[in-house]
DNA sequence: TTTTATGCAAACCGTTTGCAGGACA
DNA sequence: TGTCCTGCAAACGGTTTGCATAAAA
């Protein structure tokens, strides 16, 4: 996907900020912040601001681009893996790690319980990854 | 259960405030936030802080009184009921109802996905109420 | 009498907003 | 050129904190 393109399509312009923006979450595991992101960009790109992560970030998410994460913590996260699926925080070291599932099955539980039309699921889970087991031994 | 009896046995000093705001959650199916609390104890303690519903509920937290909600929105929600289960919030009225959900297969599955020790299962819906859909008929 | 809790106000932190100057199309 | 975007600083909203006073044990 060209990032430029799905810009223009949506009538947002294309600008450098929003391409660093980009390449700093395209295919990152590590499900960054908002002040993550920022801090990666400020090397190359020191004047950029952390409003205008803010924004492109909002941009991004309406467009598509970036699923926004609640692991049960103050900030919030940004996914470029928009594929529904599920997360787990380590309580840790903080990682946050992507955990596949199937959310049809509880959303149509969720439904006949209570007669909602259900818009969105989130799962998340928190615990303790394997590194932080094995230092705790 | 006796509230007093469950402060004391924690080393806590049972007051008045605390009581007041275990009343207004005690069986309270609304998931109030700490706002929601605030203003309803407003009129017959006129005299009571934000602060201290907060400090309240963190003791209520940390005694197993209640449950810490994240509903896909700013304000935590606190829930009397703490036997795990999942809620869906309507994103027309804002209301939050109980889900009941068994969370130990989704926390095997996340386990043996990740190689995680799981902690926490946070399950939560958005969605549409039955009575907000008839209205939007 | 000792210890803990309250209420106030200020601080905090992640996020949003208004706006003047600057960049894209 | 017209419109949108950026960066700054200030505002915002939910929550936390420090502290002097007050209440519980």
């Amino acid at each position: 996907m060209d990032i430029a393109e799905v810009l223009r399509k949506n009538g947002y312009k294309v600008t450098p900020q929003r391409l660093a923006v980009f390449g700093t979450i395209d295919h990152n595991p590590n499900h960054p912040n908002a002040e993550d992101i920022y801090k990666t960009l400020q090397p190359r790109y020191p004047s950029m601001s952390l409003a205008t992560v803010y924004k492109t970030m909002e941009i991004f998410a309406k467009i598509g681009v970036v699923q926004v994460l609640q692991c049960e913590e103050d900030a919030h996260r940004y996914d470029f893996n928009t594929h529904p699926h599920a997360h787990i925080r380590c309580v840790r070291c903080n990682r946050v790690v992507d955990v596949d599932m199937d959310r049809d099955v509880l959303s149509k539980l969720a439904a006949e319980q209570t007669g909602f039309k259900v818009n969105t699921v989130s799962i998340s889970f928190t615990g303790v990854c394997t590194e932080c087991q094995k230092k705790e031994q």
